[in-house]
DNA sequence: CAATTCCGGGAAAGCGCTTGCCAACCCGGC
DNA sequence: GCCGGGTTGGCAAGCGCTTTCCCGGAATTG
């Protein structure tokens, strides 16, 4: 990678290494007209790209966003990645991306990488774990963020903050009210549904998934309902399909129809796939929701009662775009939790 | 970002800048193991990060792969970006994102801006086009990386060259064998069909869209078959949801089952979500098969014909990992072309 | 034991750019 | 005609790191 220089330029163009830089990289002080168009002529002829390296070097400051997610082909993390990176053309930065398939030591090693590359931010999606096997990574990731931080980087960390990070300066978590609109969402959900309640959640320790978990319980209790049962499998849709497949005779055996919740889109959707080939329908022998309102749903049948979630302005808060408003979320009900006409009267 | 620098670690442990560079950051001469584990003390104590821009400076090579895409969210694209992604991780390399909307000229800032930042390669991805509005940004397009490859950079690209590229050195094309594929799509579908074909294509110029129309003609021309009528819209969701939507009393009306060819997965999506609510049932009044096979094909009902690619491998391919096998397509037949029972008599 | 390698640490020259500072110059006003 | 103030270019000192070259001492050899 070896192209002209400034200092090339300068000389073509007659003129000190200063002014190239000067006329060239945006500065306060403006040289000459005449002298400028000279400098652009050179740089045009020798085909000059800055090296935005050593510019970031010069100033210490990189233009670089760093952005950490579980997996870049989930919907919901590309979705994220899209706000993410809106922002970031939009405050003229980059996007450097990392997949960590959800283990905190893998995200420290990526937090460092960034700070190693010196970008301005980093935001960190995916939910926040205290789980036993994670404390290590994550006491070594809170650390990797803490002296990130306080050698003046920010990071955005979406939902939880990380878990055992003690610095606030330059940390900014953008909050999303699970726990309330899980909440709401069994509140609406219970005023239909008259059987058992179920909800299939993630590990023990996901705070995502505990959020919502702690939500839709309040919710059912406000609304005089039974707790519902809860499972606990894996937060993807391989999670749910296996708690499917594990459920379908339980539900063609009983009588009631149950309303089965799932606290992501991708784990509703595997709960769904796995009921289909054992014959079990949605919702005329079971109802069930997911949560997030990813963009794969609005072609998913049947059409699944969620909770949306703006997902790509979650992106861009993480980002530290000021223009985007808050995060509010707004519960979907669909066809997935209609209680069929015949068996309502 | 101030972080403490090699030669503040350098004065601590007692050496020359030279020495805790070679220890730190893997050099060929290995200093004496007790003065190493002095350095390394010193690094730990002050929680030294080396600055990979100076690094990249000094090195001249950034360990940086760019990656262009037209939208981070469709799954096309995600898919593609996480083979990219792996690829990187294995070569201790980290991913430039660039979202672009698939404007040429848009491309061509990414592309600047990769040069600038010194990516050591560049994955475009996305099919390139030789329609009218296109011809400036591709002809300025192919200057930026004529030129980027010319100071030594290397790029790989998904399908077809970008138009007006004259450097073959460090060019690198990511064949995939769109044509022969759809032909193959073609012959099989051909072989149960025997009403008439319809290809539901991206706008003229599309490469990848021209490709499979072509290699779909063909195959139902060595099949014995009339060419199928093409209709041209939008190469996304949308366009396939406009072309569904103008279809749907058409088909309605004929009494003939029509067999429709939508060029990508997610225009068949669209088309299928347009016809759906206008009650026409696939594969009951119409068949349908994409190109692809997206994973969101997978939760997708009815079940869609396409031509399963190996998306991640060729992210890989095109960030070029060595251990990745070529691109090999091969024909899915699912539900949604499967002729109905009763009528098949 | 002297002559010759070998080895490992250090000094210093960059990598390409920004920017504080200085000197030169222009202008108008007295 | 001289001086102050405002510009405008250029010089040079970094930014943090790698790497070449040099040099002293230890190890090797006849």
């Amino acid at each position: 990678m070896a192209a002209s220089t400034l200092s090339e330029v300068a000389r073509l163009a007659g003129v000190s290494l200063a002014t190239a830089s000067r006329v060239l990289n945006g500065s306060s002080r403006k040289p000459a007209e005449d002298i400028a168009e000279r400098v652009r002529e050179a740089a045009d002829k020798l085909g000059y790209v800055p090296n935005a390296q050593a510019q970031a070097l010069a100033k210490s400051s990189s233009g670089l966003i760093g952005l950490v997610v579980h997996d870049i082909a989930d919907p919901y993390f590309s979705a994220i990645a899209r706000g993410v990176q809106e922002a970031a053309r939009q405050q003229n930065r980059m996007v450097l991306l990392a997949s960590t398939s959800g283990a905190p030591s893998d995200e420290k090693e990526a937090v460092a990488a960034f700070a190693a590359r010196r970008a301005d931010s980093i935001v960190i999606a995916g939910s926040r774990s205290v789980r036993a096997e994670d404390k290590q990574g994550n006491i070594e990731l809170a650390a990797e963020l803490d002296r990130y931080c306080r050698n003046g980087g920010h990071v955005g960390v979406v939902g939880h903050p990380v878990v055992g990070a003690s610095i606030t300066e330059g940390y900014h978590v953008v909050k999303v009210p699970n726990e309330e609109l899980a909440a709401g969402l069994a509140a609406e959900l219970a005023a239909t549904h008259d059987g058992a309640f179920l909800i299939i959640a993630g590990p023990e320790g996901l705070y995502t998934s505990d959020d919502r978990v702690r939500g839709f319980q309040r919710g059912l209790e406000e609304a005089g309902k039974p707790a519902a049962e809860v499972i606990r499998t894996g937060f993807n849709r391989a999670g749910g399909y296996d708690a499917g497949a594990a459920l379908a005779e339980r539900i063609k055996s009983s009588p009631e129809r149950l309303c089965i919740f799932a606290v992501n889109d991708v784990m509703a959707i595997g709960v769904t796939a796995a009921l289909r080939p054992e014959g079990v329908w949605i919702p005329r022998d079971a109802t069930i929701a997911g949560f997030d309102d990813i963009e794969t749903l609005r072609d998913f049948r049947p059409a699944l009662s969620t909770v949306h979630l703006p997902l790509e302005d979650i992106g861009r808060l993480a980002a530290g775009d000021p223009d985007t408003p808050p995060v509010s979320g707004a519960v979907k009900l669909r066809r997935s939790t209609e209680i069929p006409a015949e068996s309502q009267a």
